[in-house]
DNA sequence: CCGCACTATCAGGCAATTTAATACGGTGTG
DNA sequence: CACACCGTATTAAATTGCCTGATAGTGCGG
């Protein structure tokens, strides 16, 4: 068995679609298919049903995602420990990502450095922003591009940049045929959003509160792609990140409705953990990535954290990290 | 990475040696030095100090074996609980052996089975004589091949065969120009033997004592291998499994010596889980490896247990059983 | 220094994996 | 019910990677 047979499968099931799992893995959804086609049949088992979209996983796959799941986690770990037990440092630079961002911008971020830098290896890790933040803790990633990135006691945050957030519907929704809407006409309006833990979501109630909007939520989801599907369904309007439905819009399954009082940003950044310097290469890319020289941003950081220790609770610094 | 590589590794990692290693996991030598590379190449460290011999693993190497050998049991177990979510019962015979035994018989064993059986397969795992058990227990096999069987109260043993044990010493040892010699001539000698906890010790050490023989122990170990190559290195004279040194009497760096008075053999068994039965492929294959119907054995073996059970204690049920 | 046993390396063959193209199937639409 | 669209399965060809068999190199003991 192949332990990248394996990290697809986790892919699979993180997304529920076998060609999203394809992109975040870097193949073909034909090599998805056939990976995990064969996958079942030497397991002699069916992990995942087919037979409704989204995809779901069998009672024996949700099994076998769990044990998987802590099975890669556990070897790359593992092959971390016995890697920096070598002479040299890694030439690898490893970043962990959420899937929206990681996936809008890490593969030409990676072409490009990797074209400049041939000796240097850009590796992605996906998991849930929960997951990235754990992943920087513990070292399995130099660092972790997330929304709303939070600074801590042990992890230093550099704010990136800001995707626009965009009002859309479905096709079918009366708003489709708007290009503006005034934001009195959402007051009531159903609305998929985001389950009430997720910080989009209590961004998004704030946005909507202090336009002097109340809206009906009728769905939650813990994640873009279900809000996204349940829009496509016209079960209501949503605020999403525009990378999360740039596919769903350029075929036209799905419109964005611009609304001058509703002007969302979702603040990206880069967390770090404070202590352990970034290998050269590390800081090469997160610069590339900025834009400007990353080396800065983590020292002023440092200091600012410094600074606010000293005063007490670091709230206020907080917010000006993510704004 | 390939999971075979790391079961590879840890096959290396239990013999000390790659080319023993390739037979154990039937491969040859050259694809196991090959895969051995590749891993340390893409860890980018050494794992295996190859400049002594027998080999010794890095420190690195410890730390990755230990790891290793946790996650590649996870994943045997993790196969079996999804496996057995599936339909259909498994067509595949999983047998838990010593090195020593395993490497014997289960070859010609698997072969001739393989043959009759075509829609069957014979997979074997080996491990200590402790993890065989552990490997039986906990169904991870359908059952074990060691010696000194021992029933418990989860565990049934069948007895096998009495494998041989033989005098040996190396082809420059004075006894090596003899045939036969007499037990006096062993008081006071050097021998190699295993450590005290082991039941071989133990089984050695009675043999002696009751020809009214007192050796000097020499050097001590956890396994047959290590025991040979002092013996080869003629460091003292020792009694092990025939089968353990049938290449090194066929290419004359040891030999053996016959002595009246020492003739000892170690029981061969084959224990298995008294619960939960074996499918009808196991039974066929344990049939093949005892020369008579397994089910025989199992059911008598069964309801001894339970006559003892209402008795109290089962030790001598336990000696009925292993000679 | 030699012989022996073992490991490394190399070229060739074969099987597994990937890709690209295409067929098939589910889902929503008119 | 037919159609369009999106996503998955299937196929053949290309590629990759693994294994074998032969051979060269190395550690170890004499």
């Amino acid at each position: 068995m192949q332990l990248r047979t394996l990290e697809l499968f986790c892919h699979v099931a993180d997304q529920r679609s076998f060609s999203k799992a394809a992109v975040a893995a870097g193949v073909t959804q034909s090599a998805v298919s056939q990976s995990i086609g064969h996958l079942e049949e030497s397991l002699e088992t069916t992990l995942i049903d087919r037979s409704k979209r989204p995809l779901t996983l069998t009672e024996a796959g949700r099994v076998y995602l769990n044990g998987v799941r802590e099975i890669v986690r556990q070897y790359k770990e593992l092959e971390d420990r016995v890697q920096h037990h070598g002479r040299r440092l890694s030439d690898t630079v490893t970043v962990g990502a959420v899937y929206s961002v990681g996936l809008s911008y890490m593969p030409e971020a990676k072409q490009a450095f990797e074209q400049n830098h041939p000796d240097v290896r850009i590796r992605t890790e996906f998991g849930s922003s929960q997951r990235v933040v754990e992943m920087v803790t513990s070292n399995e990633v130099d660092f972790g591009l997330v929304s709303f990135p939070r600074a801590t006691k042990t992890l230093g945050a550099i704010p990136w940049q800001s995707e626009p957030m965009r009002l859309v519907c479905s096709s079918e929704h009366p708003f489709a045929s708007e290009t503006e809407i005034a934001a009195s006409r959402l007051e009531g309006i159903d609305m998929i959003s985001f389950e009430k833990g997720v910080v989009l979501r209590q961004a998004i109630d704030q946005c909507l509160k202090s336009a002097g909007i109340t809206v009906s939520i009728s769905m939650e989801f813990d994640n873009c792609d279900s809000i996204v599907r349940a829009i496509q369904a016209n079960r209501g309007i949503g605020i999403v990140p525009e990378a999360a439905v740039r596919r769903e819009t350029a075929n036209g399954t799905v419109r964005v409705v611009a609304c001058r009082e509703i002007q969302m940003t979702r603040p990206l950044g880069i967390i770090f953990r404070k202590r352990g310097k970034l290998c050269r290469a590390a800081i090469e890319f997160g610069s590339l990535l900025l834009g400007r020289e990353m080396e800065h941003d983590m020292l002023s950081k440092t200091e600012a954290a410094k600074a606010d220790r000293q005063k007490g609770e670091s709230k206020d610094r907080a917010v000006s990290v993510l704004i």
